[in-house]
DNA sequence: CTCGATCCTGTTATCGCTAACACTCTAGCC
DNA sequence: GGCTAGAGTGTTAGCGATAACAGGATCGAG
């Protein structure tokens, strides 16, 4: 990273040393006060003046350094996304939407991802955002790591949050901190009220890493389960947040013969089921119904299509982002539509018969 | 982005206004001056000083202003990735493998992403990123816009790029760049020739986009059908890259009953192939062999499970990473492996039987 | 007891840019 | 025809840090 400032040649090479306002303004024969005021567009300059500029920036190849530009103005056009992982869909999704509106803002966008959600690790990570005089920040309070880090800001750093539900009634965190988040319960309770209407004595769960012991999509599922007078089965909770983790958990749940319906944390989670129902000789939906959360653009194409919720992620990363302005009250994004596929059906009469 | 500078209070109020050297100094009682050699560990300083100095920072919660240290400096320690997309599994994880290595490294990492590949769009890009006083830059020239970008950046901008194979041979951009790249030739020769080897009479290609008009998988592919003496199938081009471009291409396809073993130019593409052959009634691998590119995490979940080529896209990243120091010659990172899994079979004798 | 070496700390100049103010013209006005 | 408004440009201060040099103590050695 580090720019080695000598040039042996002197100013014979144009190309080595790079060009400051200063030399603009000297080539271009005015003060570099005039060459700041047609870089920013701003008023009273006469054409031909802009035009010896701008030829004088071309041929010097210069561009404006964005340090000296946020030191002097007093702040940067920049976001960072504190986050704990990239590459899950809901992430990226969310990380897409607010790169987005950020773009269109002429924003620049910056990541860090938390390692972990070790306090030590957390700390590390907002230092180094912490830099109040810089832009501002989002938080992808997903999980446990990025909900701390999120009490963890500062209260003087410009920040929003995008999260599975509204954490603020659950945080010590200051009132400047904006939130967005999905009605996970609402989504919960209708993915599993459509598996009763199906037929289903009850349905299983498998629950994803939350920000607390008990996620929303847990909580939405118990709560259709009891006003149905279902049995509330005990929750499946995989070794970690992926397919494998998964369709391990799965393999264990389906040799019980009970169990007809399945609703998963993620689309990750169904994949990883479905697999496990083939493993055992299960078919779907015949056998056994799938439900998923997130939609992704697999789900549509799989076999069977899975029937999941629809959550609109990008959006999600475009209001956080909004969020960062003025004047705006914290507010959901579209909310999550069941998608019904091939992956749900009626429940078989009895797996014994 | 803006923050207010002002404060009503005056100096009551400890929350509002932040803290620059300065002020760590006089809380302190030592000179500014003292107080950055504290923060950035210099020698010479009395632990007594030291202590004091830790105290007024933690006190008056002063974190130093990146943009300053960055213009002081010279240098600023960021990458920015420059990218066309940021979901699809390729890019998102090559863009995880360099946050990774830039975390270690301290390197912040900011992205921004080509909206098209129209030169103009280019031009803002590269012209948003290119302050040779800053850090570096990555590109991820999968395709064109990431090549077109490459050619664009100033000569004085340090650079390097992750690519599907060795553009220096057909770029005219300077030797400043750097490259990473895979042996997709290679790979697509191994994947037609495992095809070959089952008892395919011929192999049919569907293409992605690429960084030129036949991208270097189409290039090893028909090699080796050519090598085997094999007949070479007009290469099917979806009308995008995505699952639903390659699903409805290969409904098309998949009319022709001489069919019986497809290469794909990705995963993405072989998932919609899978679901078109459900959709046609062909089985897979009976009636159909399909492989896969990239080795995406559902591959091994998948109904039957994919076969397809592992590429350690997070390996790219990092070795993408490394370019950007000084002393290392391009390389290739990790050669790409072929995963034999259970979309692929022997050819049927004939399906008309 | 004086002197140079070593430690510690302060002073000054700069990085490249923007903001605020000052100044010089040229018009347009009564 | 002197005066004011405002366009166009230059000058002077910083923004918050780092780097290079300068200076005051402290200390062992001759």
């Amino acid at each position: 990273m580090i720019v080695n400032g000598h040039n042996g040649a002197g100013q014979q090479e144009p190309e080595a040393a790079a060009a400051s306002i200063r030399d603009v303004g000297a080539a271009a024969g005015v003060s570099y006060q005039t060459v700041s005021r047609v870089i920013n567009g701003r008023p009273n300059v006469s054409q031909e003046t802009k035009d010896r500029v701008n030829a004088a920036i071309a041929e010097l190849g210069y561009r404006p350094s964005r340090a000296a530009r946020a030191l002097a103005h007093g702040s940067d056009r920049v976001v960072t996304v504190l986050t704990s992982n990239t590459r899950l869909y809901g992430y990226a999704e969310t990380l897409g939407g607010i790169e987005e509106a950020a773009r269109a803002a002429g924003v620049q966008v910056a990541i860090r991802v938390l390692e972990s959600d070790r306090p030590d690790d957390i700390a590390t990570a907002v230092e180094g955002v912490s830099d109040p005089r810089a832009g501002a920040v989002i938080v992808l309070a997903f999980d446990r790591a990025g909900a701390r880090a999120l009490q963890a800001l500062p209260a003087n750093v410009r920040s929003s949050a995008a999260a599975e539900s509204y954490l603020g009634r659950r945080t010590s965190s200051a009132d400047s901190a904006r939130w967005t988040w999905f009605d996970d319960i609402l989504a919960a309770e209708h993915a599993t009220q459509h598996l009763l209407d199906l037929g289903h004595r009850t349905v299983h769960h498998i629950a994803i890493p939350s920000t607390t012991s008990v996620g929303d999509r847990q909580r939405g599922w118990k709560r259709a389960l009891e006003a149905a007078g279902a049995s509330v089965p005990e929750v499946v909770r995989p070794r970690n947040w992926s397919m494998a983790g998964a369709h391990e958990a799965a393999l264990e749940l389906l040799l019980d013969p009970t169990v007809t319906a399945v609703l998963c944390g993620n689309d990750d989670q169904a994949l990883g089921i479905m697999r496990a129902a083939h493993d055992r000789g299960l078919r779907i939906p015949d056998d056994l119904s799938v439900v998923g959360f997130d939609d992704v653009p697999a789900a549509a194409f799989l076999t069977p299509a899975l029937t999941t919720v629809r959550f609109d992620f990008a959006a999600l990363g475009r209001r956080a982002f909004e969020l960062l302005g003025d004047g705006l009250d914290p507010a959901q994004v579209a909310a999550p539509a069941l998608v019904v596929r091939e992956s749900t059906g009626p429940a078989r009469q009895d797996k014994d018969d």
